[in-house]
DNA sequence: ATGAAAGCGCTAACAG
DNA sequence: CTGTTAGCGCTTTCAT
């Protein structure tokens, strides 16, 4: 292996200034500079992590925790190895690498979380998800860890960096956009009504409505398991002669593609649906999801580059980051002002 | 922060002696590991690992190389997702941590695994796919580098620790329990007729059929985009009266499904599947599909284990790891034996 | 602008 | 069975 101390010797100058050189350290002259990058070119010189870590206290390694994902219903949305891999890559750019923190319990992955920091593994922590009295949060708050979160701002809203797309936004776009197509009867569909994406997703639904002067309802549980919410979902689309669907993702929307078939339903001929996130679910069956993409890339990117800045200045700035989001206009959504 | 020195002292001996407490030496008496232990619990000790990495040449830490996945197509599969988990979760408990490789292009993945490597960030690896010629391996080879491959072998056979399935006999199986159903005319179906996931499985559905004494057919290509490929397909069920198919995976077979309800087939009473892999796919729409289940939670700690021992003895033998794999039985398949 | 030297926290011969 | 003693490869004062 070759060292430091071996590009030393073969430019002629001391280790620590090799290591400065290295660094790039403004007290070396260009000409130094050069002769050693030189030798190292020469020599094929790699720095040794473990040592770098050692003396600097650094380990250019950031951990990535998952949601405590139960069975492979959450874990196997396609958004989360989309983000490691946008995480990922932009690490790669910046000479970091990722490990990942993933368990079935939160208490597991807290501990996960603070072995890997406790024995240095890496400098700081992307959370991928925001829930109320999270231990993997309270722990990296108590410890003035550097971390960011992916999602909604729920516990300390001032006291962390987020990034997040702004769901209010992005559900009234879907109203507005609906009824720019001759909509006026648009009912929200979620199977869940206690994240924070449900819950901002739906007050942009209502605002939506309300500026636009349409009648709201309340949002609509779509859950296969119980029959009763699945006929008074049916029974409110009849009686409200609802023509268009919000639905909070692309998961559900198939399912319930599904579902309004089964009960003579056609999208989107009978009924428009708007989805959220453009996973890929949104195009493995016809119709095609007309659907949010939230820029997961983006999100993933972005977070990373909040997270470098803490690590390297622990003075930062907490802020909320919002990623812009874009519709992918596909098949789901019929033109009522179109004549056909 | 407390070290190794600080347990030393508590406990009233040499530092060295706290190292091999550590790792559980055998020169160590019970009665000095105790009172070491203790000292460690009195003082929070958690070992640096930096300092272990440089002074052991060890990372406790493995790198997982993602196929080269374009877009979402591939990598929205829940397998990866999930093997990672599988393998992140053996990890923890060896006090191993999994670092990840992902890109698009395969040059790109080798540098990665490359600098990951040389950097001394991980002591072996974990390689997601397989492939001929790949880089990747090619260079993990000729550095004697540890690894093992999920997947079936193809360059390296006898060189390389191999996990997997044995896709042969699963197939042979589908043909099997299809056949005790009362089906004989049964399609083998892919959308990928280059991969040795397909060949092993067709192969294993060829034979099996002749053992059977079956009349066999060629695979079917299924390619949305290829509609004359569509319209063989259609026309070769039609023709053979086909009552059964064997699809490759299980997002092609939902694809099916919706095809065929397309031209008035319906699955199971027209006609049964039988898919692969058991992803979340499986159970999304109805009919939920009757899958077999290759088991990704122990091809996962599988790998982990041989990678584990493989980087503590280099000397261990490679050899090919077969995981059993489980038939889920759900909806999509109709016993033509039984009247109803 | 560069060199000398003292560690970072731990491991691993080597003694005894 | 346990202590002594060198480092592992790099960073970082402190001199010069």
């Amino acid at each position: 292996m070759v060292t430091i101390k071996d590009v030393a010797k073969k430019a002629g100058v001391n280790p620590s200034t090799v290591s400065r050189a290295l660094k790039n350290s403004s007290s070396i002259s260009q000409k130094t500079k050069d002769r050693v990058k030189r030798a190292m070119n020469d020599l094929g010189y790699v720095p040794n992590l473990a040592a770098q870590m050692l003396a600097s206290g650094l380990t250019y390694c950031v951990g990535v925790v998952l949601p405590p994902l139960s069975g492979p219903d959450r874990l196997s949305e396609p958004f989360f190895m989309e983000i490691l891999t946008a995480i990922n890559g932009e690490a790669t750019i910046n000479n970091f690498t990722v490990s990942i923190a993933t368990s079935d319990t939160l208490s597991d992955l807290e501990s996960q979380v603070q072995l890997m920091y406790r024995q240095k593994r890496v400098d700081g922590f992307i959370v991928l998800y925001s829930e109320e009295k999270d231990p993997v949060c309270q722990f990296l708050m108590k410890y003035k860890i550097p971390f960011v979160i992916i999602g909604a701002p729920v516990d300390y809203e001032n006291e962390t960096t987020y990034v997040d797309n702004d769901n209010q936004l992005m559900a009234k776009t879907a109203v507005n956009y609906l009824n720019q197509r001759g909509h006026q009867k648009i009912l929200f569909v979620t199977n869940d009504q206690k994240s924070e994406i449900y819950l901002e997703r739906y007050i942009g639904y209502q605002k939506g409505m309300m500026k636009l002067g349409l009648k709201s309802y309340n949002s609509a549980l779509f859950d296969s398991k119980r029959p009763e919410l699945l006929e008074a979902f049916i029974e409110t689309i009849q009686r409200e002669k609802i023509s268009a669907l919000m639905i909070i993702g692309d998961v559900l929307s198939i399912k319930i593609i599904q579902f309004l078939s089964y009960y003579g339903f056609t999208v989107p001929d009978d009924i428009s649906i708007v989805s959220f996130n453009n996973s890929s679910y949104a195009t493995i069956l016809h119709p095609y999801l007309t659907t949010f993409d939230i820029n997961v890339s983006s999100l993933g990117r972005l977070s990373l580059h909040r997270l470098i800045e803490k690590i390297k200045d622990s003075q930062t700035q907490n802020e909320k980051v919002i990623v812009p989001f874009t519709l992918e206009e596909r098949e789901s959504v019929r033109n009522l002002k179109k004549r056909n």
